[in-house]
DNA sequence: ATTTTATGTCAGCGATGTTGACTTTCCAAG
DNA sequence: CTTGGAAAGTCAACATCGCTGACATAAAAT
């Protein structure tokens, strides 16, 4: 039995690895997961869409212009997966897609006024749980939040992930 | 609402609660979430279950006896739901369903040998990239990720979650 | 001129979530 | 003892969102 919550300070680095204390950080994720997309998920019903045009929302509004292509390896999905959920976003109004100048194969992508309408109202409510969680937390924290899961990730994922600056706005 | 610009900074520990930060801590959410995921998945496909299963499979091992009703509210299903994935475990030999002894309504859930070896397959593989995260952002990183994570929860769910104790083996 | 790339589309399938309705079993309270 | 309700199981129908495979079109690249 290894006693933990409050002293995973100091210098027990030996401690921190038992498989009690991974399973405790596996079912952290599950649960804050679940949280996590829990409000967008509430206001997506009312708009009769689903978790994959949140996601589809949320990267076009941070890379505005970005190609099928570009959100396909993004999101780690299939075209057809893809071309559903864009297809009834472009058809509702909420995202636009141009031919591409350079290239008129491709499309980038753009949120229209009413694509960025919903935008906000869903990331304001995913942004203030995650601010609610961070003030709980304070700082110091966060950058350990953070640095646990950039290291989970995919190597290849990470380098995406790192690559849109902080300050890219 | 709209971004918390630098107009309140004053420390650095309001420098946190940027847009921009809680964008990344969100976009790192769903990249570190698709990793954690993806060696199960991996393992699953080829013993045709999906991730319901391996979440099934998680809470009876954690807690062997549980009820059907108490999985229920664990994972956050309908009935409907979970019944199709336990019949399926339970016909194939991974899941014991035993009549409860005090009340003979109840169901009490154990792994099988064969769903025990599941479990360690799947556990094993989840572990080996939640040690090697820990491993590489450090014990006070763990600390502030578990923290973080916790925070997100919903206030329910964090009590269920914390109920159970680190070295209920 | 031919090949490759980017995109779109159709058809079908599978996993997993939902609601609603109904049954059986059985505990517990009147 | 009877009755109400809880626990569990089941059937049907449906939606979202992954997947594969096949095929079409336009445009860039060779």
């Amino acid at each position: 039995m290894v006693a933990q919550s409050k002293a995973t300070q100091g210098g027990e680095s030996l401690l921190f690895l038992t498989d009690e204390q991974l399973r405790k950080g596996i079912e952290a994720m599950f649960f804050a997961y679940r949280a996590f997309t829990a409000d967008p998920d509430r206001i997506l019903e009312n708009h009769e869409y689903g978790r994959a045009h949140h996601r589809a929302i949320h990267f076009i509004n941070r890379q505005p212009g970005l190609t099928v292509n570009a959100l396909l390896s993004t999101l780690g999905v299939t075209k057809q997966s893809l071309n559903r959920v864009l297809r009834t976003l472009v058809d509702d109004g909420l995202v636009e897609a141009r031919v591409g100048r350079r290239d008129k194969r491709e499309r980038n992508l753009f949120l229209t006024e009413k694509g960025a309408m919903l935008e906000r109202e869903l990331s304001d409510a995913q942004r203030a749980r995650m601010r609610a969680a961070y003030r709980a937390a304070g700082p110091a924290a966060v950058a350990g939040f953070r640095q646990v899961l950039e290291a989970m990730m995919d190597p290849d994922i990470r380098r995406q992930y790192q690559a849109i600056k902080d300050g890219a706005a």
